[in-house]
DNA sequence: ATAAAGGCCGTACCTTAGTCCGGAATCAAG
DNA sequence: CTTGATTCCGGACTAAGGTACGGCCTTTAT
């Protein structure tokens, strides 16, 4: 049997809270194991990894909405409906790609001007970042 | 006179809602104008500006805090701090882009795979999602 | 000059993503 | 078999980033 966790380890292993695995379960994104009437629920390793992924998925920016969505994909049989939403979170990332390159050279240019010394009076950075996009 | 507009123009302006600048007074974003003894205030151009800019930079995934921290840039004088702060910035923005990156890389494989209607049994792309980074 | 639109101000409320609490029950070690 | 650590569960609380409301006053357009 590739698992039996107790919810605590499932949280230590992803790294995150045992609130936050039962806030997962109530939001639908994990279910909850049987309860061995009167007992303790026991999780298996794929619990583990989902978890992983949602805070993953979380970091680049999904909501758990978003993530929920994800992962009916998982456990959905739908290819289409599925490759679909990935197409969309795929436009949604290269946006966010876009306007993160564009921040980052805008930045790049600002710290190299700032590091010539050439201040005119107030530091170009800012001036800069107030008027172009 | 570059600027007298009534807060709803700078909002209007910017895209954003009315209580939303006074938001940002609170935290101390923006700065009220003077208020001519029972009038309304007046604002520059600037302020609208302003405004644009902090939604740009939440774009981005900067907290309100954070786009404090860079505005003090514009209004204090020390581009010494405003250098650091930008390079943290810029690194911080690398670290999502890097990530984004690999999460679409992982999404159009996916979807490729996806397309070719290949599925052995359930979608490739949760089982991937699931497991690998 | 008068009414509609907009501004002022404080307070209350909302959503997202959790975190904390407390009491009862269960599990694991010695 | 007792003790200490976990789990369970419901519900309250938090922080961030706003949005809405209500009463009153000012502007603006006609």
């Amino acid at each position: 049997m590739e698992g039996a966790l107790s919810i605590g380890q499932v949280a230590q292993a992803a790294g995150v809270n045992v609130e936050t695995i039962r806030y997962y379960q109530r939001r639908g994104l994990l279910d909850e194991p049987e309860k061995p009437l009167g007992g303790h629920r026991r999780y298996a390793a794929a619990a583990a990894r989902r978890v992983s992924f949602i805070k993953r998925a979380q970091q680049l920016g999904f909501t758990l909405q978003e993530v929920k969505s994800l992962l009916l994909l998982e456990d959905g049989q739908s290819c289409r409906e599925t490759r679909l939403l990935a197409q969309y979170k795929l436009a949604s990332i290269e946006v966010r790609m876009t306007s993160l390159g564009r921040m980052r050279r805008l930045l790049k240019g600002l710290i190299a001007e700032c590091e010539d010394g050439k201040r005119p009076r107030s530091c170009p950075i800012i001036t800069t970042l107030s008027t172009d996009t």
